[in-house]
DNA sequence: AAAAAACTCAACCGCAGCGTC
DNA sequence: GGACGCTGCGGTTGAGTTTTT
């Protein structure tokens, strides 16, 4: 038997992506939707593997997608939201939806994991890394341990996690992306046109780069690195020359996307969510569900694991599906 | 200035889960 | 019930870039 390949190996392109491929696949994403990318391929005449265009959409074409140095506030969520869920980055990424999980992935593998790493070398908890501290120490100490012990622990590491959580979700900080979740689904259309603008700089990178001088701030990277984190400006501060030249391409580019059908057929993920009313229905019913002595740590186990929780994330404040004032037996 | 080492991150690979027939 | 197809996820790779020697 055996599984058939997703793709012919034979005349499939791998490696870097280019513009006009980039091109040809967000036209055929803004024409059809997200999904169906096994027909994508032989629709758009891409020569790439349908896995390969997915991939490349959602960390790379998707809008939204806000590339760059992660904020603290960030650093702070993937690092408990990491604890809480491990390395559950298509979960964790659903908490920053403007990251994806290829980046956090990233992100955690090449700077958080070694700062994670000295820290732990250097003492033990510190505000922010109690919490992954006090899962280490469950996990090392559950054998040892008699099984109401363990409970407790658990129940306690979960508090923990659930306490440290709520914080990197409340904080104050007015740009962070908690807040910005809101905004997100208000303002479709800005993102999308930010979005746009990204792949047109790309592109004006591209051609720039292949044509005569260079940029310093852009140059060297292939493409992918400049997308949102150069903006609208250059390296030295000054309106770049991208942002002249540029706006022939932006408005090819958002020629190919009005911005309308973009909001009929954005991403199948986001179309997926569920209705905040639906998840309190759902936490109502399960609560009742549970009225029967079941152990807290199952109740938030269920709600802290639980996809349909995690997906409504990005439109819902976590905050107030399940208050923490109007529970303090939890803590 | 050149070579080596370290780092970054886009992309690939294989597997698992889910839906359909 | 199971074979098959599709999609999504997490781990890994390797080319390109930056830093160090």
């Amino acid at each position: 038997m055996g599984r058939v390949p997703c793709c012919d190996k034979v005349g499939v392109k791998k490696g870097p992506w280019t513009p006009e491929e980039d091109i040809m696949l967000v036209s055929y994403v803004q024409q059809h939707g997200p999904g169906n990318w096994r027909a994508l391929p032989t629709k758009t005449g891409l020569r790439r593997c349908s896995k390969s265009c997915r991939l490349r959409w959602t960390n790379y074409l998707r809008p939204g997608i806000k590339r760059g140095n992660f904020t603290d506030q960030e650093e702070k969520m993937i690092i408990q939201l990491q604890a809480l869920l491990g390395n559950k980055w298509a979960a964790i990424a659903s908490y920053l939806p403007e990251r994806t999980d290829n980046d956090i992935k990233n992100y955690w593998n090449t700077h958080l994991k070694k700062k994670m790493k000295k820290l732990d070398q250097c003492h033990g908890s510190n505000d922010l890394f109690s919490l992954e501290n006090g899962l280490t120490h469950l996990s090392s100490s559950n054998s040892s341990t008699s099984r109401g012990q363990w409970e407790r622990t658990l129940q306690a590491d979960i508090n923990m996690a659930k306490k440290a959580l709520h914080n990197a979700l409340s904080l104050e900080n007015p740009t962070s992306s908690h807040n910005n979740i809101k905004q997100e689904n208000t303002q479709v259309s800005s993102i999308y046109a930010s979005s746009t603008e990204n792949i047109a700089r790309l592109l004006q990178g591209w051609m720039g780069s292949s044509t005569s001088s260079t940029n310093n701030c852009e140059s060297s990277k292939s493409s992918s690195n400049n997308i949102a984190t150069t903006d609208s400006s250059s390296c030295d501060g000054t309106p770049n020359a991208e942002t002249k030249g540029g706006m022939g391409l932006m408005e090819a580019f958002e020629s190919l996307f009005g911005l309308e059908s973009f909001e009929s057929s954005s991403s199948d993920e986001l179309s997926q969510t569920a209705t905040p009313e639906a998840i309190k229905i759902e936490i109502k019913k399960e609560e009742n569900e549970h009225d029967v002595e079941v152990p807290l740590s199952i109740i938030l186990e269920n709600w802290l694991l639980d996809e349909n929780t995690l997906n409504i994330q990005p439109k819902n404040d976590l905050t107030t599906l399940i208050s923490f004032d109007e529970t303090p037996q939890l803590f």
